[in-house]
DNA sequence: TTTAAATTGGACAAATGTGTCCGATTTAAA
DNA sequence: TTTAAATCGGACACATTTGTCCAATTTAAA
Protein backbone atom coordinates (compact mmCIF):
# COMPACT_ATOMS: atom_id res chain seq x y z
CA UNK A 1 0.00 0.00 0.00
CA UNK A 2 2.28 2.64 0.82
CA UNK A 3 6.29 2.36 0.85
CA UNK A 4 8.47 2.36 3.83
CA UNK A 5 9.67 5.45 3.26
CA UNK A 6 5.72 6.83 3.79
CA UNK A 7 5.00 5.08 6.86
CA UNK A 8 8.47 5.95 8.28
CA UNK A 9 7.36 9.38 7.05
CA UNK A 10 3.59 9.45 8.90
CA UNK A 11 5.16 8.18 11.87
CA UNK A 12 7.13 10.86 12.28
CA UNK A 13 4.76 13.38 11.33
CA UNK A 14 2.59 11.80 14.46
CA UNK A 15 5.59 12.19 16.70
CA UNK A 16 6.51 15.75 15.88
CA UNK A 17 2.79 16.40 16.11
CA UNK A 18 3.14 15.16 20.03
CA UNK A 19 5.86 16.55 21.51
CA UNK A 20 6.74 19.75 19.10
CA UNK A 21 3.87 21.05 20.74
CA UNK A 22 4.94 24.67 22.00
CA UNK A 23 7.02 25.86 19.45
CA UNK A 24 9.75 23.09 20.46
CA UNK A 25 12.10 21.62 17.59
CA UNK A 26 12.91 18.07 17.84
CA UNK A 27 16.16 16.35 16.88
CA UNK A 28 16.16 13.50 13.87
CA UNK A 29 17.82 11.43 16.44
CA UNK A 30 15.06 11.93 18.66
CA UNK A 31 12.66 11.18 16.11
CA UNK A 32 14.31 8.29 14.78
CA UNK A 33 14.54 5.94 18.33
CA UNK A 34 11.09 7.02 19.33
CA UNK A 35 9.24 5.57 15.87
CA UNK A 36 12.34 2.98 15.46
CA UNK A 37 12.83 3.57 11.91
CA UNK A 38 16.73 4.10 10.42
CA UNK A 39 18.22 7.30 11.38
CA UNK A 40 20.06 8.34 8.08
CA UNK A 41 16.84 6.89 6.13
CA UNK A 42 14.47 9.16 8.04
CA UNK A 43 16.86 12.41 7.47
CA UNK A 44 16.06 11.83 3.73
CA UNK A 45 12.35 11.07 4.78
CA UNK A 46 12.03 14.61 6.54
CA UNK A 47 13.75 16.61 3.90
CA UNK A 48 11.79 15.66 1.26
CA UNK A 49 8.69 16.84 4.10
CA UNK A 50 10.52 20.07 4.43
CA UNK A 51 10.88 20.81 0.99
CA UNK A 52 7.14 19.96 0.56
CA UNK A 53 6.76 22.48 3.71
CA UNK A 54 5.54 19.65 5.10
CA UNK A 55 7.34 19.80 8.43
CA UNK A 56 9.38 23.12 8.97
CA UNK A 57 12.85 22.14 9.50
CA UNK A 58 15.96 24.04 11.11
CA UNK A 59 19.65 23.49 11.13
CA UNK A 60 22.30 24.46 13.58
CA UNK A 61 22.64 23.93 17.48
CA UNK A 62 19.24 23.87 19.12
CA UNK A 63 17.71 23.52 15.13
CA UNK A 64 15.60 20.20 14.47
CA UNK A 65 12.27 19.53 13.35
CA UNK A 66 9.37 21.68 13.92
CA UNK A 67 5.54 21.39 13.68
CA UNK A 68 3.42 23.45 16.07
CA UNK A 69 -0.12 22.05 16.89
CA UNK A 70 -2.05 24.56 14.98
CA UNK A 71 -0.47 23.72 12.08
CA UNK A 72 -0.49 19.83 12.77
CA UNK A 73 -4.25 20.16 12.83
CA UNK A 74 -4.50 21.21 8.76
CA UNK A 75 -1.73 18.41 7.72
CA UNK A 76 -3.69 15.06 6.75
CA UNK A 77 -2.24 11.93 5.70
CA UNK A 78 -2.68 12.81 2.78
CA UNK A 79 -0.15 15.78 2.15
CA UNK A 80 2.31 13.16 3.37
CA UNK A 81 1.46 10.86 0.77
CA UNK A 82 1.54 13.24 -1.91
CA UNK A 83 5.15 14.07 -0.80
CA UNK A 84 6.47 11.08 -0.22
CA UNK A 85 4.83 8.51 -2.43
CA UNK A 86 3.00 10.73 -4.87
CA UNK A 87 -0.31 10.62 -6.20
CA UNK A 88 -0.26 6.78 -7.82
CA UNK A 89 -2.49 5.12 -4.78
CA UNK A 90 -5.11 7.92 -5.97
CA UNK A 91 -4.57 7.40 -10.04
CA UNK A 92 -2.96 3.98 -10.44
CA UNK A 93 -5.29 1.23 -12.06
CA UNK A 94 -5.88 -1.94 -9.70
CA UNK A 95 -4.52 -4.02 -12.50
CA UNK A 96 -2.14 -1.80 -14.13
CA UNK A 97 -3.58 -0.35 -16.68
CA UNK A 98 -2.57 2.38 -18.66
CA UNK A 99 -5.71 3.76 -20.25
CA UNK A 100 -8.48 2.82 -17.13
CA UNK A 101 -11.12 5.05 -17.22
CA UNK A 102 -15.55 4.75 -17.20
CA UNK A 103 -15.22 4.41 -21.44
CA UNK A 104 -11.84 1.61 -21.15
CA UNK A 105 -12.29 0.13 -17.73
CA UNK A 106 -10.64 -2.56 -16.67
CA UNK A 107 -12.28 -5.50 -15.72
CA UNK A 108 -12.72 -4.52 -11.45
CA UNK A 109 -13.04 -0.95 -12.51
CA UNK A 110 -16.48 -0.27 -10.42
CA UNK A 111 -16.08 -2.65 -7.70
CA UNK A 112 -12.56 -1.19 -7.01
CA UNK A 113 -13.77 2.29 -7.40
CA UNK A 114 -15.68 2.04 -3.91
CA UNK A 115 -12.32 0.99 -2.24
CA UNK A 116 -10.83 3.61 -3.81
CA UNK A 117 -12.92 6.00 -2.48
CA UNK A 118 -12.66 4.97 0.80
CA UNK A 119 -8.71 4.92 0.86
CA UNK A 120 -8.85 8.86 -0.53
CA UNK A 121 -11.98 9.30 2.40
CA UNK A 122 -9.47 8.19 5.00
CA UNK A 123 -6.40 9.99 4.05
CA UNK A 124 -7.85 13.55 3.33
CA UNK A 125 -9.88 13.85 6.56
CA UNK A 126 -7.79 12.07 9.17
CA UNK A 127 -5.29 14.83 10.60
CA UNK A 128 -2.01 14.61 11.85
CA UNK A 129 -3.19 16.22 14.83
CA UNK A 130 -6.09 13.78 15.83
CA UNK A 131 -3.88 11.24 15.28
CA UNK A 132 -0.93 12.38 17.19
CA UNK A 133 -3.68 12.73 20.55
CA UNK A 134 -4.50 9.26 21.00
CA UNK A 135 -0.68 8.47 21.00
CA UNK A 136 -0.29 11.08 24.04
CA UNK A 137 -3.37 9.42 25.42
CA UNK A 138 -1.23 5.80 25.87
CA UNK A 139 -4.12 4.44 23.68
CA UNK A 140 -2.11 4.12 20.59
CA UNK A 141 1.13 3.14 19.51
CA UNK A 142 4.26 4.25 16.67
CA UNK A 143 6.14 0.99 17.56
CA UNK B 1 -1.64 -2.15 -3.85
CA UNK B 2 -0.65 -5.12 -6.05
CA UNK B 3 3.25 -5.89 -7.19
CA UNK B 4 3.48 -5.79 -11.14
CA UNK B 5 3.62 -9.82 -10.65
CA UNK B 6 0.36 -10.03 -9.03
CA UNK B 7 -1.19 -7.52 -11.77
CA UNK B 8 0.09 -9.52 -14.45
CA UNK B 9 -0.95 -12.87 -12.95
CA UNK B 10 -4.88 -11.98 -12.56
CA UNK B 11 -5.00 -10.72 -16.23
CA UNK B 12 -3.22 -13.78 -17.64
CA UNK B 13 -5.76 -15.71 -15.46
CA UNK B 14 -9.11 -13.44 -16.70
CA UNK B 15 -7.85 -13.91 -20.02
CA UNK B 16 -7.27 -18.11 -19.94
CA UNK B 17 -11.01 -18.23 -18.29
CA UNK B 18 -12.47 -16.66 -21.33
CA UNK B 19 -10.23 -18.45 -24.00
CA UNK B 20 -9.53 -21.41 -22.51
CA UNK B 21 -13.22 -22.29 -21.76
CA UNK B 22 -13.45 -26.05 -23.85
CA UNK B 23 -10.73 -27.22 -22.47
CA UNK B 24 -8.43 -25.68 -24.80
CA UNK B 25 -5.44 -24.62 -23.89
CA UNK B 26 -3.38 -21.39 -24.60
CA UNK B 27 0.37 -20.32 -24.92
CA UNK B 28 2.33 -18.38 -23.08
CA UNK B 29 3.08 -16.43 -26.17
CA UNK B 30 -0.86 -15.30 -26.56
CA UNK B 31 -1.73 -14.89 -23.09
CA UNK B 32 1.23 -12.31 -22.94
CA UNK B 33 0.16 -10.57 -26.30
CA UNK B 34 -3.82 -10.19 -24.97
CA UNK B 35 -2.04 -8.82 -21.68
CA UNK B 36 0.99 -6.68 -23.20
CA UNK B 37 3.29 -8.08 -20.53
CA UNK B 38 6.76 -9.35 -21.18
CA UNK B 39 6.68 -12.73 -21.70
CA UNK B 40 9.22 -13.84 -20.26
CA UNK B 41 8.26 -12.33 -16.95
CA UNK B 42 4.86 -13.37 -17.55
CA UNK B 43 6.30 -16.75 -17.72
CA UNK B 44 7.61 -16.95 -14.55
CA UNK B 45 4.26 -15.90 -13.10
CA UNK B 46 2.17 -18.43 -14.54
CA UNK B 47 4.72 -21.27 -13.35
CA UNK B 48 4.47 -19.93 -9.80
CA UNK B 49 0.73 -20.37 -10.30
CA UNK B 50 1.02 -23.68 -11.74
CA UNK B 51 2.97 -24.64 -8.91
CA UNK B 52 0.28 -23.35 -6.48
CA UNK B 53 -2.22 -25.33 -9.01
CA UNK B 54 -4.19 -21.88 -9.69
CA UNK B 55 -3.93 -23.17 -13.20
CA UNK B 56 -3.16 -26.16 -15.25
CA UNK B 57 -0.24 -26.11 -17.60
CA UNK B 58 0.78 -28.69 -20.16
CA UNK B 59 4.73 -28.71 -21.84
CA UNK B 60 5.05 -29.93 -25.34
CA UNK B 61 3.51 -29.38 -28.74
CA UNK B 62 -0.35 -28.40 -28.33
CA UNK B 63 0.45 -27.91 -24.45
CA UNK B 64 0.19 -24.67 -22.79
CA UNK B 65 -2.03 -22.99 -20.20
CA UNK B 66 -5.60 -24.08 -19.39
CA UNK B 67 -8.21 -23.08 -17.01
CA UNK B 68 -12.01 -24.59 -17.38
CA UNK B 69 -15.00 -22.86 -17.17
CA UNK B 70 -16.34 -24.58 -14.46
CA UNK B 71 -12.75 -23.72 -12.12
CA UNK B 72 -12.81 -20.32 -12.57
CA UNK B 73 -16.03 -19.93 -10.90
CA UNK B 74 -14.10 -21.28 -8.01
CA UNK B 75 -10.94 -19.32 -8.13
CA UNK B 76 -10.87 -15.53 -6.86
CA UNK B 77 -8.83 -13.11 -6.60
CA UNK B 78 -7.37 -13.60 -3.52
CA UNK B 79 -5.82 -17.48 -4.28
CA UNK B 80 -4.18 -15.26 -7.20
CA UNK B 81 -2.85 -12.83 -4.37
CA UNK B 82 -1.76 -15.65 -2.34
CA UNK B 83 0.13 -17.71 -5.05
CA UNK B 84 2.26 -14.34 -6.30
CA UNK B 85 2.14 -11.45 -3.38
CA UNK B 86 1.50 -13.39 -0.51
CA UNK B 87 -0.63 -12.83 2.18
CA UNK B 88 0.90 -9.26 3.43
CA UNK B 89 -2.31 -6.69 2.06
CA UNK B 90 -4.18 -8.90 5.16
CA UNK B 91 -1.80 -8.96 7.54
CA UNK B 92 0.92 -5.91 7.32
CA UNK B 93 0.10 -2.93 9.81
CA UNK B 94 -0.89 0.05 7.44
CA UNK B 95 1.89 2.36 9.27
CA UNK B 96 4.19 -0.95 9.24
CA UNK B 97 4.08 -1.67 12.68
CA UNK B 98 6.10 -4.78 13.47
CA UNK B 99 3.12 -5.74 16.39
CA UNK B 100 -0.17 -4.29 15.52
CA UNK B 101 -3.06 -5.07 17.72
CA UNK B 102 -6.19 -4.46 19.43
CA UNK B 103 -4.24 -4.31 22.77
CA UNK B 104 -1.05 -2.49 20.74
CA UNK B 105 -2.98 -0.69 17.69
CA UNK B 106 -1.15 1.97 15.61
CA UNK B 107 -2.89 5.24 15.44
CA UNK B 108 -4.86 4.70 12.70
CA UNK B 109 -5.62 0.92 13.55
CA UNK B 110 -9.92 1.38 13.75
CA UNK B 111 -9.96 3.16 10.70
CA UNK B 112 -7.93 1.13 8.43
CA UNK B 113 -9.49 -1.85 9.56
CA UNK B 114 -12.39 -1.44 8.10
CA UNK B 115 -11.01 -0.76 4.50
CA UNK B 116 -8.87 -3.77 4.83
CA UNK B 117 -12.07 -5.33 5.17
CA UNK B 118 -13.72 -3.93 1.93
CA UNK B 119 -10.40 -4.96 0.07
CA UNK B 120 -10.34 -8.55 1.54
CA UNK B 121 -14.39 -9.08 0.51
CA UNK B 122 -13.30 -7.96 -2.87
CA UNK B 123 -10.66 -9.95 -3.27
CA UNK B 124 -12.13 -13.14 -1.62
CA UNK B 125 -15.52 -12.64 -3.08
CA UNK B 126 -14.40 -11.53 -6.93
CA UNK B 127 -14.41 -14.75 -9.07
CA UNK B 128 -12.13 -15.33 -12.35
CA UNK B 129 -14.75 -16.56 -13.85
CA UNK B 130 -16.87 -13.48 -13.15
CA UNK B 131 -14.59 -11.11 -14.53
CA UNK B 132 -13.74 -12.86 -17.38
CA UNK B 133 -17.64 -12.28 -18.77
CA UNK B 134 -17.36 -8.80 -18.18
CA UNK B 135 -14.57 -9.24 -20.83
CA UNK B 136 -16.35 -11.54 -23.55
CA UNK B 137 -19.54 -9.16 -23.15
CA UNK B 138 -16.84 -6.23 -24.32
CA UNK B 139 -17.41 -4.21 -21.18
CA UNK B 140 -14.31 -3.93 -19.82
CA UNK B 141 -10.74 -4.55 -21.22
CA UNK B 142 -7.07 -5.96 -20.14
CA UNK B 143 -4.88 -3.85 -21.77
C1' DT C 1 12.48 -41.74 -34.94
C1' DT C 2 12.97 -37.20 -35.92
C1' DT C 3 11.33 -32.65 -35.67
C1' DA C 4 8.90 -28.75 -34.14
C1' DA C 5 6.29 -26.56 -30.46
C1' DA C 6 5.84 -25.60 -26.08
C1' DT C 7 6.82 -25.06 -20.82
C1' DT C 8 10.59 -25.23 -17.18
C1' DG C 9 14.43 -23.69 -14.57
C1' DG C 10 18.60 -21.34 -13.78
C1' DA C 11 21.57 -17.58 -14.43
C1' DC C 12 21.88 -13.11 -15.40
C1' DA C 13 20.72 -7.85 -16.03
C1' DA C 14 18.30 -3.57 -15.06
C1' DA C 15 15.49 -0.62 -12.23
C1' DT C 16 13.70 0.76 -8.00
C1' DG C 17 13.44 1.02 -3.09
C1' DT C 18 15.81 0.91 1.19
C1' DG C 19 19.53 2.17 3.86
C1' DT C 20 24.47 4.14 5.08
C1' DC C 21 28.37 7.33 5.24
C1' DC C 22 30.43 11.57 5.42
C1' DG C 23 31.82 16.19 4.26
C1' DA C 24 29.54 20.82 3.79
C1' DT C 25 26.75 24.11 5.77
C1' DT C 26 24.23 26.57 9.23
C1' DT C 27 23.31 28.22 13.82
C1' DA C 28 23.53 28.98 18.93
C1' DA C 29 26.32 29.46 22.64
C1' DA C 30 30.69 29.57 25.09
C1' DT D 1 35.80 33.97 17.16
C1' DT D 2 35.78 29.41 18.06
C1' DT D 3 33.32 25.30 18.98
C1' DA D 4 29.66 22.12 19.20
C1' DA D 5 25.19 20.64 17.53
C1' DA D 6 22.37 20.03 14.11
C1' DT D 7 20.38 19.54 9.13
C1' DC D 8 21.63 19.07 4.06
C1' DG D 9 23.25 16.90 -0.03
C1' DG D 10 25.73 13.71 -2.73
C1' DA D 11 27.74 9.36 -3.41
C1' DC D 12 27.61 4.90 -2.40
C1' DA D 13 25.88 0.00 -0.93
C1' DC D 14 22.46 -3.51 -0.43
C1' DA D 15 17.94 -5.85 -1.27
C1' DT D 16 13.99 -6.64 -3.85
C1' DT D 17 11.33 -6.41 -7.87
C1' DT D 18 11.10 -6.51 -12.62
C1' DG D 19 12.62 -8.27 -16.72
C1' DT D 20 15.70 -11.15 -20.18
C1' DC D 21 18.14 -15.06 -22.20
C1' DC D 22 18.87 -19.66 -23.18
C1' DA D 23 19.63 -24.54 -22.62
C1' DA D 24 16.94 -28.57 -20.94
C1' DT D 25 12.85 -31.07 -21.02
C1' DT D 26 8.45 -32.69 -22.58
C1' DT D 27 4.97 -33.76 -25.95
C1' DA D 28 2.41 -34.21 -30.43
C1' DA D 29 2.77 -34.99 -35.02
C1' DA D 30 5.11 -35.86 -39.34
Amino acid sequence: MLSKACEYGIKAMIYLAGTSQEGQRVSLNLVAQHIESPEAFTSKILQKLAKAKVVKSVKGAKGGFELNGSTSKEIFLWDIVVAIDGTAIRDDCFLGLNYCSRSNPCPVHDKYEKIRDDIMSFLMKTSVHDLSLTVQEGKSFLS
